[in-house]
DNA sequence: TATTGTTATACTCTATAACTATA
DNA sequence: TATAGTTATAGAGTATAACAATA
């Protein structure tokens, strides 16, 4: 098993209910619920990223392997390599376009839609289980919370930045 | 500059107000803060991991690489690698144990000391910017909600576990 | 023989650069 | 000449395994 620490201790401020907390809490929590998410989603052959490229595909068919890269800030050649495999397992067809028969379209196949289906349960028992301490008000606050930083710090929904190494 | 994507896209359910939500807000307000965190602790000439390593040998001074390997989950020759430049920076020293030669105890030096005051300034200001978005109210709210989660999920207080590829 | 730490090796992820086909 | 995508190469991070010193 090929495991990584990415940044693994990101421990700054020491316990809970010290000075800083927020912050810390939010890295520690958020690498946790992806691990998690990553973890569920390995047992449909499938990673976080191979997720979010699905999604992307399905948001906006047909859309450029160019386009990808400039969404995702990477490299294109990276989009290769990161397209090849949903491509090989039949979820994701790259098509000439007939405009400029340089770029590809790529398109969703009905398989893809098949495995959708089954990304979309993962999800819901994914969030379930974060929420699991939370009464549903609870719940609705933490969201707005949430929201309310994910706002004023610019990020853009439902794209993870990722993880960038200084 | 090197990039990495370690689980870039984790977009799982769409734009924020559909289903799910939480937990993946969660995972990427998780890697902003990480994100930024690593840039401005990079300022300092360190990384997140650096910063973690000192704290663990500050909290239990003397403690031995076996037992930072344990605690991280991680191998003990990754330990070495990661011992090894903040040694050279003169930040940590391996003393030889006189009880058991084997092993090495785990110290800060005086020069380390310094570098902590300014980890704590950077904290502080990374939290202040993370939490930009909220009243003091709604800080301690969040702290709140985020603890439950936290402790329902088992994760220990001060240790980022880090981001694991399945 | 078992344990602490190191070194050597291999594998994965990723970016950079060179290349092909098309415009 | 410029652009979409691919391939080749190199560097960083990490685990596995073999090793040295000590117990």
């Amino acid at each position: 098993m090929n495991r990584s620490l990415c940044s693994t201790v990101t421990a700054v401020t020491g316990s809970r209910k010290q000075l800083g907390g927020v912050a810390f809490l939010l890295a520690q929590l958020g690498a946790h619920a992806a691990n998690r998410f990553a973890e569920r989603i390995g047992e449909l052959g499938l990673t976080p990223v191979d997720v979010g490229l699905l999604r992307m595909i399905a948001v906006e068919p047909g859309r450029s392997q160019q386009s990808l890269a400039a969404e995702l800030g990477v490299v294109p050649s990276r989009v290769t390599a990161l397209i090849d495999p949903l491509d090989r397992a039949g979820l994701v067809e790259r098509r000439r376009s007939k405009e400029d028969r340089r770029n590809y379209e790529l398109h969703l196949t009905d398989k893809a839609g098949e495995v959708m289906a089954g990304i979309r349960q993962v999800a819901t028992a994914h969030e379930g289980e974060i929420c699991t301490a939370l009464t549903d008000l609870q719940r609705t606050h933490l969201m707005g919370l949430l929201e309310l930083i994910a706002d004023q710090q610019g990020l853009t929904p439902g794209v993870h930045p990722g993880y960038r190494r200084p």
